[in-house]
DNA sequence: AGAGTCACGGCAATCGTTTGCGGTACGATG
DNA sequence: CATCGTACCGCAAACGATTGCCGTGACTCT
């Protein structure tokens, strides 16, 4: 079938080593044979066999990917800059999408560790635990989580959420609830306690509902208990969530960016696309992906494959829209 | 590092033959033998390596997937289906996204096809020639898109179409925009084609701007031209189009569903999120994508490689919303 | 009892690459 | 002229799994 290195060599009238060297090392041979070799090879479209490669390398060349939702437009950036940067490095990319099925996320990413060098999971909500366990046994990057005794990329949400609190209070809210994401996402966490952190230093009250699932479902069903609830503005565990509410408000009569706030977080390109434009703290996707990928492959030359944990945090911000505006004189 | 053939035979007693042909083709060997093999192959936990099969047996049981944009919802759930039905029949799934640069769709493909047994292209716009050459060297199937000599899962828009055109029709409305897609897209010409048809089954004018990139931002823009064009209905080659000049509509003040109609194609999800929900002719989107993979499947299993050229037509169906209302008495 | 059948499992070749270990030929050096 | 160094390249052994072929032993049938 394919071109093999047999071949190219026999083509040559040199060994396999000869060809194989000329190719990968090319000092190791005289530059004249070197570049025979080599136009011979393109000629014949030579391409090394990735499994013979592998079988001696050890390695594979690939990276995997899992990631708890395809669909949920907060992860096609990181995927897009993922592949970009792995491709620039030669390496392939799989990718597995657990559906947001908790369960399946181990076995997957224990499936994808056989024919991968090294794994990159995005958002995981394993148990702890297992999560430290699984870096031991290959590199594993985590995205959006932070994992002892293991290298993650995460975001800082304390920053935006900040300027997002600052920017309701100034507008004149007292009063703000949160509508909670998965109850154990760790991502959950780190932007509820971020919310109560800003809250406090504002002097604000802070209310919750949920847990959601990040879908624009639970969104909508965020939006009727929301109308429920004595408050005027909103901050969402996502930007799904949030635009589930919008939507659902906006459908139930209600003038959202006037009677009520709403502001989501991730700043999906989705964000522009509602009336009003959603407030959302921006968070910066390509860059988690992009990192997450130097901190992997990293890992992976090194060969001190449990180099120092590392944590990387980018900055959020808050991105102002239409969503958002002055509280009612009476909040409800 | 990882537990080989070998020790799983030295722990047993038996050659590596045996162990192989215990944990593939359990008949062919002896129940007792084959229980305590499987149980000690269990208990140390071996994992059969990829590269040692793959280089005897020719295949790598991964298929490759080639989409033009990760981002655009139409395609996660095609992904999500591709992956679902892969991952039933064992296979892994290589994604590769061409950020809608036609010009690098080839060369990821011939990229990928050094590692899969077979690749699923989804709406291609490479020259139908390049296509066909591509269909000759190795499996392939087609998404979205027909191409000659090859194997391929298409929608049938024609009775989509028909029925939007006979709901705006029935709203009163005689003349329609359609907001074309890519120039040299496959799946805008056969947009196109079906609108025409039923536009003049129908005795409807039709007319026609663009193209535009399947994405919000040109939709916005077609948002801006179509105001200044005579119509008060507008089909758009897919819904990133159609929300966007939602968007944008609503922004300048305009009353989509009222003072004009939008219908957008591919009914994802993002449909119900703006307001008015948006008016969409709904694609058999997991369909499309698992389809493909058993057509492929097939394909690799009977060997018959070049097995005959296949279509796959899938059907369409409005779905009616908010977005698309009464033609208003003079149109503009 | 002898011959034939059958089930089971081992041997060894094979897939395509990489790479340590030498071997060869050449030029340089003493 | 002998010795040594060096640059280049070939040999062959891995890597891990699969599979055709054959050997062994037990069983059956006449």
């Amino acid at each position: 079938m394919a071109v093999t290195l047999a071949e190219v060599a026999a083509a040559c009238n040199v060994s396999t080593s000869t060809v194989s060297r000329a190719l990968t090392d090319p000092e190791k041979v005289n530059a004249e044979t070197r570049t025979r070799i080599e136009r011979v090879a393109r000629q014949l479209g030579y391409a090394p066999s990735r499994a013979g490669r592998s079988l001696v390398s050890g390695r594979t060349d690939t990276v995997g990917l899992v990631v708890p939702d395809i669909a949920n437009p907060f992860f096609p950036p990181i995927i897009k800059s993922v592949q970009a940067r792995a491709r620039d490095k030669r390496y392939a990319v799989l990718i597995a999408d657990t559906d947001e099925h908790v369960a399946d996320e181990l076995e997957l990413a224990r499936g994808l560790s056989r024919q991968v060098d090294g794994l990159i999971l995005a958002s995981p909500r394993t148990a702890p635990a297992e999560l430290t366990r699984l870096a031991q046994q290959l590199p594993v990057v985590f995205v959006n989580r932070e994992v002892e005794g293991a290298r993650s990329v995460v975001i800082d949400e304390a920053e935006g959420m900040q300027e997002a609190v600052e920017h309701l209070v100034s507008l004149g809210h007292r009063r703000i609830c949160y509508l909670a994401g998965p109850r154990r996402s760790w991502s959950n966490q780190q932007r509820r306690d971020a919310l109560a952190t800003a809250c406090a230093a504002n002097d604000v009250e802070l209310r919750e509902l949920g847990p959601f699932e990040p879908q624009i479902q639970a969104g909508m069903r965020a939006a009727d208990l929301l109308q429920s609830a004595e408050v005027a503005a909103a901050i969402a565990y996502d930007d799904l969530i949030a635009l589930g509410v919008m939507s659902r408000l906006t459908e139930r009569g209600m003038q959202v960016g006037r009677e009520i706030s709403v502001i989501g977080i991730d700043d999906s390109p989705l964000s522009t696309v509602t009336h009003p434009m959603l407030t959302s703290i921006h968070v910066p996707a390509a860059e988690l992906g992009s990192a997450a990928v130097d901190l992997l492959l990293d890992q992976l030359r090194d060969g001190a494959e449990l180099g120092a944990p590392t944590t990387v945090k980018l900055e959020t911000r808050l991105v102002i829209r239409g969503s958002t505006g002055v509280a009612p004189a009476d909040p409800r």
